[in-house]
DNA sequence: TCCACACTTCGATTATAGTTGAAGTGTGCA
DNA sequence: TGCACACTTCAACTATAATCGAAGTGTGGA
C-alpha cells in the first residue's frame, strides 16, 4: 500500500454536518457556551459536548472554563482562513424558511469572516480602496501605496504596529458570497475594530453577521463611498 | 436552527481514508487508471470505482475514457492547493515497514505538488534564489527581481509569457515536509519543466518522488547550490 | 467470434459514527 | 444546605457509509 499522510484524520473533522455548522458559527470570532453551539447546530447539548470534545482535541477550537459554563472558540486565524476557503468551495445553504432566507441576506450584506469584516460591505470598502489608490492588488494580497498610508493614519490606523505582528499583514481574503476578495490580515482585522470603536458597525446577537449604524452608514459613505450605487 | 453551508458536504468526500488516498497519489500530477489507485489505496477495484465516481461528481478529480481504460487526475490546480493546505495540517504518515520508510524519504526530498517541485529540492532551490537576490519573499508570494529576471530569461524561462497565464504567478506554497514554502504557481510549474526537459529530474514510478539525475545533480549545484552545504 | 481484461453495478455484510434519554458531576445562588 | 443550571458521560439505538463477492457491461486482440 502507498504512503501517505493522514488527510482523513483531519479533514473528516470538518466533513460532518453538526461539527462543520458548529465551525461555522464560531467564525464570527467570538466565545460561545457549548449550550448556545448545540442550539444552532440544531442538535442536543450531549452531542454538542460529543462534537465540542473532539474538536478540541484536534486542535480546531479552544476553551475557556468559567465557573459551570464553557466557552469555545476557533482555536487560531489559521483555522478560521482554511473554514473560509472551504466555504468557498461548498454549495450555498438550501433556504427552508423565511427567516433562514432574511438570514442569508443579513450574511452576504455584512459579516465578520473571523477577525475582520466580508461580505459586501467587506469587499466594497476593499474595492474601494483599490479605485482610490490607496491599495494595491497583487496576485495574494495587498500592498498599501504612499496615499493609502496617509488615508490610514488620518482614519486612525498604525501601520508600523501592524506591520511587526507576527502574522499576514494584508493577504486577499476570498469571499464564498460576493465570489472576490476582501482585505484580511492584520489590516483587515485593525479596520474592522476601528469601524467598532467608531460605532459604524455592530454585531448580530446569534450570527456572525455584522449590521451598519447610521452613524455607520453616513461614514462608511463619506469615506469609503460604500455603498457605490 | 442556524443558517450555514454545506461545508461538510464537500469536505465530507475528502475525510474518507480511501478517497483521501486516491487523492494524495494523484498529486504527482499525472494520470492513472482505477486499477492503479486501487491498489495505491489498497482496495478492491470495485470499491476504488465506488470511490471515484464520487470524486468525479464532486468535481475534485476528472476522468478520461481510452477504450476500456479510465484515466484519472486531479481536477485542477485549485484542488491541489487544497489538499496540499490539508496535508500541512495533517499527522504524518505512520511507518510500518522499510519500504514505507524508504518511499517516505524519498518524497521529502524531492516531490511533485501538483505542477511544481516540494520537498527538500523544491524548498532548496526557492530559499537559494532567495539568499542570491532573484526572488524576494512577500507575505504570500515570491516578487522576482531584476537580476532574477536576467537569471531566469538565461536559464530559459520567459516570464512574459507566464505572468499572462490566467493563475498565480509565483505564490508561496507550505511544503508540508520541510514546513517551509517552496515556489509555485506558473514559475514554479515553468521551472520543474524545464528541469525535465534538461533531463535533471525524472519522475518515479508509481509515487510522486521525483530523483535527481546525475546531470541533475551537477545542474542543481551549479545553477542553484543545491544542496547546499 | 470468442476470450480476456478493465471497470461498473448490485446486494449483502460489516464497520463506523451520530444521536438521544437517562444518569452523573461540578458550579453557584438563595 | 439544597436546588437549579451547565455540562459530561454512559449505554443503547439509529443512521450512514465502506467493503467485497458475484455478476454484468464494454473494449480489444487473437
Amino acid at each position: 500500500m502507498s504512503i501517505n499522510s493522514n488527510v482523513a484524520q483531519v479533514v473528516s473533522l470538518l466533513g460532518e454536518a453538526s461539527r462543520a455548522s458548529i465551525l461555522t458559527s464560531l467564525m464570527d470570532g467570538r466565545f460561545h457556551t457549548a449550550t448556545e453551539l448545540a442550539y444552532m447546530a440544531g442538535i442536543k447539548p450531549q452531542t454538542a459536548s460529543f462534537h465540542l470534545s473532539k474538536l478540541v482535541e484536534g486542535n480546531l477550537v479552544k476553551v475557556e472554563k468559567q465557573g459551570r459554563h464553557r466557552y469555545f472558540q476557533l482555536a487560531n486565524a489559521e483555522v478560521a482562513a482554511l473554514l473560509e476557503s472551504l466555504l468557498v468551495i461548498s454549495p450555498p445553504p438550501e433556504i427552508r424558511s423565511l427567516k433562514q432566507s432574511t438570514q442569508l441576506k443579513l450574511l452576504q450584506d455584512a459579516r465578520t469572516c473571523y477577525d475582520h469584516l466580508a461580505g459586501k460591505l467587506g469587499v466594497g470598502i476593499t474595492e474601494f480602496m483599490v479605485s482610490a489608490g490607496y491599495l494595491e492588488k497583487e496576485q495574494k494580497e495587498f500592498a498599501v501605496t504612499r496615499t493609502g498610508t496617509r488615508f490610514l493614519a488620518d482614519f486612525g490606523v498604525d501601520l508600523d504596529v501592524l506591520k511587526k505582528k507576527r502574522r499576514s499583514f494584508s493577504h486577499a481574503c476570498i469571499d464564498w458570497s460576493e465570489r472576490n476578495h476582501h482585505l484580511g490580515g492584520s489590516l483587515g482585522n485593525e479596520l474592522m475594530v476601528r469601524f467598532l470603536e467608531l460605532g459604524w458597525i455592530v454585531q448580530a446577537p446569534s450570527i456572525r453577521a455584522v449590521t451598519i449604524t447610521d452613524a455607520g452608514k453616513k461614514g462608511f459613505k463619506q469615506f469609503f463611498d460604500y455603498p457605490n450605487e
